[in-house]
DNA sequence: CCGATTTTGTTCTCTCGTTCACAAACTCTT
DNA sequence: AAGAGTTTGTGAACGAGAGAACAAAATCGG
């Protein structure tokens, strides 16, 4: 699926001449670009271009060019190309990039060169996935500690990590050094277990409670909700169907739905 | 949090005022909005404000605000206000919106008016998560069947639905009208799962899969990576430490992380 | 060393999304 | 009935992101 040229397969490229590029600099160097701040787009787009990276790093493929790494990533390359070129210049012109070069700028950029600590708060069905799921590992989050409510499951060992009492959040959390937290919780705990986290120091939140959490300035909350990104489906889904049944809005459900 | 007007509260609203607005017609009328689409980060919002809607209409509260209800569902109240206004003029100048009303005219406008039959492929711990959440179910989302690659797993029910094997996926996915497919398979088995699926009439996928599928045009793939999630909470995080380490550059580790 | 070829980095344009600000429409009080 | 007070719906300004297109920089073959 993925053309890789023989030619830039059958070569190892140095990096002399990227470095001399860089220390001519363009019209800003890398640095500046870095303090601007990447647009939240290409941020949201870096992790795709480095799984692409990594594939491709497995096959033991050393060079591709944009338009390559684009069909791997699902982008197109101009898009490509205009993303990393927010972090510098680390392609050849005439060749592409070196994969491995490339995807360790990229893990830099992101901050995966050094380890982060992540605890889950919650351990029902969805939090134990979360503390067995393998793709944090391999990415340098190190799950450090798993927290429920239920007297029953404190004590359990998930993965090889215990699971502790609420009552010991903050003290593991600023012990382990915990700057992200995974909320797993139903959604009436959520918002309290959101405080207790920040409370200790966390200062970064994945959420997967359906409920808007509210935080202090400084904390950054991202949400995954399974729920909405069905609905967005249904929506597209019943678009796709075509026509739109006017005469349904006689009957009329609650709001609240089947509970 | 959510200030509810007093006024608000002790009156019942009647519809005739929107009707009346309605017949009028402004410059395009609903039907003509609809066909021309609503903006895709619109879409994206409408199940959060109905969520918001739905905890408003459990507490009884008849009329919200664009405030109070921009407020629940944490966004400014100028961005709730246009989104509504391209389903049409559903709110009372004055007043505010009926909750019960709007959450049925945005339920219709998304497709939760009927019933959508999922099914989920993967019953690794996520599969079984999601087959046991609950939200699905709330929303008018059926799962129809779960299936598996594993033979022991097969006959197996979770949450009151069998787990098939997949060379079944055809057959009942055709038998059940299922439109929406879930694919929580580990990543190599992903592209595989998702041609079936396609293959069988499903138009929408759910992927949880770490990688990127490509489909026939006509389908929709929306992803959900925890990985990608966790790697942007990173990328703020670092940036909020403040100074990047340029010494680290020297200690190179290879793409492919540790497996 | 030179011209042909490849491929990046960047500029320009266009589209999409957000926010502001205010007229229009409604209620309430007197 | 009229004026004061609310709150919606939307036009207009602004900003961010996507894509096309191309000059600049590298390689390659002779």
């Amino acid at each position: 699926m993925i053309e890789v040229s023989v030619k830039a397969l059958s070569r190892r490229p140095g990096w002399s001449n990227v470095s001399t590029s860089r220390s001519r600099e363009g019209r800003r160097s890398r640095a500046e670009r870095a303090e601007r701040g990447i647009p939240e787009a290409t941020v949201a787009r870096l992790p795709i271009y480095l799984r692409a990276l990594a594939a491709l790093s497995e096959r033991e493929v050393t060079t591709a060019s944009s338009e390559e790494l684009a069909s791997a990533a699902g982008v197109n390359s101009a898009k490509l190309r205009k993303d990393l070129s927010y972090l510098g210049t680390y392609g050849t012109r005439g060749v592409g990039y070196d994969v491995d070069y490339l995807g360790y700028q990229i893990a830099r950029e992101i901050g995966l060169t050094q380890d982060w600590t992540v605890v889950i708060v919650g351990i029902g069905n969805l939090g134990h996935a979360l503390a067995n799921y393998s793709g944090f590992v391999s990415r340098g989050f190190r799950v450090g500690a798993l927290f429920d409510n239920d007297p029953v499951r404190v004590g359990e060992v998930i993965a090889g990590v215990r699971i502790h009492s609420l009552g010991d959040l903050d003290r593991v959390v600023k012990r382990e050094q915990v700057s992200i937290g995974i909320v797993a919780t139903p959604s009436t705990a959520a918002q309290d277990v959101c405080d207790r986290l920040v409370g200790a120091g966390v200062s970064s939140i994945l959420n997967f409670a359906p409920v808007v959490l509210s935080v202090p300035p400084g904390v950054d909350v991202r949400k995954v909700d399974l729920s909405i990104e069905l609905q967005i489906l249904a929506y597209h889904e019943q678009r796709k169907a075509g026509i739109v049944d006017h005469a349904a809005v006689a009957t009329i459900r609650p709001v609240g739905g089947r509970r």
